[in-house]
DNA sequence: GTACTCAATGTTTTT
DNA sequence: CATTGAGTAC
């Protein structure tokens, strides 16, 4: 057999658990690569053999360079042919025989969306027996932070590379101040709307001095105009503090690149190949950051499906991978064939999603089977619905399945309770993700809070949290002073409060400040080992934190055991990290969610939002409150774009299903202590019914002989009844639509606002947008179709 | 400067 | 509903 059949034989057979497309992808790694991976085709798979490849083989695949082969070789890769040596074992030697320019690790970079992500890529790769030493496996967060903790001082700006990060909580107290000092109410403009504006600029890369104070209307807006001078005192606060939002972290990275070639160049050298996954997710500033970092090798690979893109909320532009193929010239990879889920399953999943506009036609199937129908079942309230759930695990359960096989996804978290204490009752184990997040806890953020201030001394916020906790007697008179001390004359709080005998405005106070500023600063010597944890113990002990905690009593001591907690997570840390010190540690902890600590193999029942739900899988899916208003949100309903990102939401819950999926809904709930009644969610009725299997309980009566006679005849009038009038809209809607079009200038009428005139007009999602400036309400964006518009 | 009470307020999703 | 914030009494 000739050298190079002999070759392609062992890499597609080294690479046969792969099926040809996703050996197509595998094999290409040069140049820039679109890998459209639908829901469940194996993409993690296909990111680990294509990095596996890398490593091992190189361009082999590609390339007709012939060699000359030794007997042994020969007969090495015959018996790996035959199956008598596995992929591990043969791994190094074939490599050896084959490889051609093999990538060297650290020139690999593999940006996932979440750590645990990255954590698995690692895991797999290493038991796939390649050398993963140097591999960058990260998200674009911590990546990046990596990359600005070397060179950060490059940017020539105030910030150095022991620098904080601050999350929303500290972000909001920010913004809080700056809006106290300006004398802006937080009526006229909310702290979160200004933190909103701010972290949608940041992921389009506008700074303070470009962000555009103009409204829709192209004069300038009261809102605006304050969210600008805010944002401006916002960012000189943060470098001041030398701290960094989650948004910095981005921008900062993409300013460094483009302001200092040479850095850029050095990172360029050391990545030459670049994989972003979940690319859907990306927005603008990660967009740009990719740009310029593959602009060096011209090896980029990103993986994404358009129709699971669910973070538009923070910034997320789903047109990244819309027009990645144009943008880069990429070759195009499609993985169609899902091996997660059933016929059925796929199938109703891409009628929903077939609804959107936004949207390549793409053909997922799958050979699995049709399997079961998909339910539809309506409740009474809220706690029947729970009950139902409860009553559908149990019997999984009896029949052989684990409950870890069952996952309860809802819209937002608040979802959570009703169905948390209906399991809690049964005795069905289950485990929360996202909600409270550990981090979260008041006390774990108080201890984080004097870890920063330790690390970095100059740490606004973080101190302005723990100077008076425990209580010392330091007010917000105090604090106000001490802030004035610190910017004014550029020192840091802990020399300000060592010194403060000196200083007039502080001296009276200089008798709690000294002995509190020598503490930290004596502490603050510590901070490189945290090996055995003990610095959590110096500051619960030194600080008096611990003895405010056992007067506290029962509550003290669960606050006491968390803080523990995160003392073994520090420890756990630095055992897996060697060298790490606090900063690392901190770090760690800022950009960590909980998502992270998901451990598939305990068995419990897992209960989530469906954002939570992305990149996962279940046998059986429930999904509650399947009702408008809910799922899509009352805040979607009336923007086309919106609710296509509700669908997309949609299309990733029914996709994380292998074999059961349900959706349940109730007649009336409650949420937010008010008792709601919604219809039926439209992505529900979106489902083809050949699909479904509705069941409507709200029938039965108490009796139970009402009960069996009830079950004889179908209950699926109201269901019915609600899809048949759904689509009678839909239609009326679209001749609404194509009838009707509207132009800048229009006179128009609105049921709520009243007459306004149209300033712009799209034509979207099958409806048109409609800008307003309403007579007497102010500018408006509007759905034409959804608000009934009608021309005056 | 602190600790407590009561009222208002704002409700999505998260690296 | 639950949390935060303002206001009040010490």
């Amino acid at each position: 057999m000739d050298y190079l059949t002999l070759k392609k034989q062992v890499l597609n057979k080294y690479f046969s658990r792969t099926n040809d497309m996703q050996k197509k992808a595998v094999f290409r790694i040069n140049g820039a690569v679109l890998i459209v991976a639908g829901a469940g085709s194996g993409k993690t798979t296909v990111l680990c053999n294509r990095i596996a490849n890398m490593l091992l083989f190189g361009n082999a695949y590609n390339s007709n360079t012939v060699r000359e082969l030794s007997d042994d070789d020969v007969a090495f890769a015959q018996s790996f042919l035959a199956g008598e040596i596995d992929n591990f074992d043969a791994a190094e030697r074939l490599s050896e025989i084959f490889g051609e320019d093999r990538v060297k690790p650290w020139n690999i970079l593999a940006v996932t969306f979440t750590n645990k992500a990255a954590a698995e890529l690692k895991e797999r790769l290493e038991n796939m027996g390649a050398d993963v030493d140097g591999i960058w496996a990260a998200t674009f967060h911590s990546a990046c932070v990596r990359i600005l903790r070397q060179d950060i001082e490059e940017l020539g700006m105030g910030y150095k590379s022991n620098f904080t990060i601050y999350d929303t909580d500290d972000q909001l107290k920010v913004i809080k101040t700056v809006m106290k000092e300006h004398n802006i109410s937080d009526k006229a403009v909310t702290p979160k709307a200004v933190q909103n504006l701010i972290s949608r600029s940041k992921d389009k890369l506008i700074t303070p001095d470009k962000f555009s104070t103009k409204g829709k209307n192209g004069s300038d807006d009261y809102q605006l105009s304050t969210a600008k001078t805010i944002y401006t005192d916002y960012q000189a606060r943060l470098e001041a503090a030398n701290a960094l939002d989650f948004d910095d972290i981005i921008m900062l990275t993409v300013k460094l690149f483009a302001h200092c070639p040479d850095v850029l160049s050095h990172w360029q050298n050391r990545f030459r190949y670049i994989m972003v996954d979940e690319y859907q997710d990306t927005n603008a500033a990660q967009y740009k950051l990719v740009s310029l970092l593959a602009e060096g090798s011209g090896n980029l690979c990103v993986v994404g499906d358009e129709d699971q893109s669910i973070y538009r909320f923070r910034g997320a532009t789903i047109e990244n991978i819309l027009s990645f193929e144009e943008q880069f010239g990429a070759e195009v990879i499609k993985l169609e064939q899902n091996y997660r889920s059933t016929a059925t399953i796929l199938k109703a999943a891409n009628a929903v999603i077939a609804n959107n506009t936004q949207h390549k036609d793409k053909n997922l199937w799958s050979d699995l089977g049709d399997g079961d129908k998909i339910r539809m079942d309506r409740f009474s309230t809220e706690q029947e619905e729970a009950m139902f759930i409860t009553e559908r695990i149990l019997d999984g359960v009896k029949q052989g399945k684990k409950y870890a096989d069952h996952v309860i996804l809802y819209r937002n978290n608040a979802q959570s309770r009703t169905v948390e204490t209906t399991l809690a009752k049964s005795g069905i184990p289950y485990k929360i993700i996202g909600g409270v997040r550990f981090y979260e806890r008041k006390e774990i953020k108080d201890i984080i809070a004097y870890l920063c201030v330790l690390n970095n001394n100059y740490d606004e916020v973080r101190f302005g949290r723990i100077v008076n906790e425990p209580v010392r007697g330091i007010g917000a008179a105090t604090l106000d002073e001490l802030n004035r001390v610190v910017s004014g004359m550029g020192i840091s709080y802990v020399q300000a409060m060592c010194e403060s005998d000196s200083l007039p405005s502080l001296s009276r106070k200089a008798k709690v400040l000294v002995p509190l500023g020598e503490t930290f600063s004596e502490l603050s010597q510590h901070t490189d080992d945290i090996s055995d944890g003990s610095l959590i113990d110096d500051i619960l002990d030194r600080f008096g934190y611990r003895e405010a905690m056992q007067r506290q009593g029962l509550e003290g001591e669960v606050r006491l055991e968390n803080i523990n907690e995160l003392k073994s997570n520090m420890i756990t840390f630095a055992k897996e990290n060697e060298g790490a010190g606090l900063s690392e540690f901190l770090e760690q902890v800022a950009l960590v969610s909980d998502m992270d600590s998901f451990e598939a193999d305990d068995d419990k029942a897992v209960l989530m939002t469906m954002h939570s739900a992305k990149g996962l899988e279940f046998d059986t899916v429930f999904v509650v409150g399947a009702e408008e208003n809910i799922f899509p949100g009352y805040r979607s309903q009336f923007d086309p774009m919106e609710i296509e990102e509700e669908r997309r939401l949609a299309y990733v819950a029914i996709t994380r299903a292998k074999r059961h999926l349900y959706f349940t809904c109730a007649k009336q709930r409650m949420l937010y202590g008010q008792t709601m009644r919604n219809k039926v969610s439209r992505f529900v009725v979106e489902i083809p019914s050949q699909y479904m299997a509705y069941d409507d309980h709200t029938a039965v009566t108490a009796s139970a002989a009402a009960r069996s006679a009830e079950q004889m005849k179908p209950r699926t009038s109201y269901l019915q009844q609600q899809q048949r009038s759904y689509h009678a809209e839909q239609r009326e809607m679209e001749k609404r639509v194509e009838n009707v079009s509207y132009a800048p200038g229009e006179r128009v009428h609105h049921g709520v606002f009243g007459d306004g005139t149209v300033l712009s007009a799209k034509a979207m999602g099958g409806d048109w947008l409609l800008e307003i400036a309403f007579d007497d309400k102010g500018t408006k964006k509007v759905a034409a179709k959804f608000a009934k518009m009608t021309k005056i």
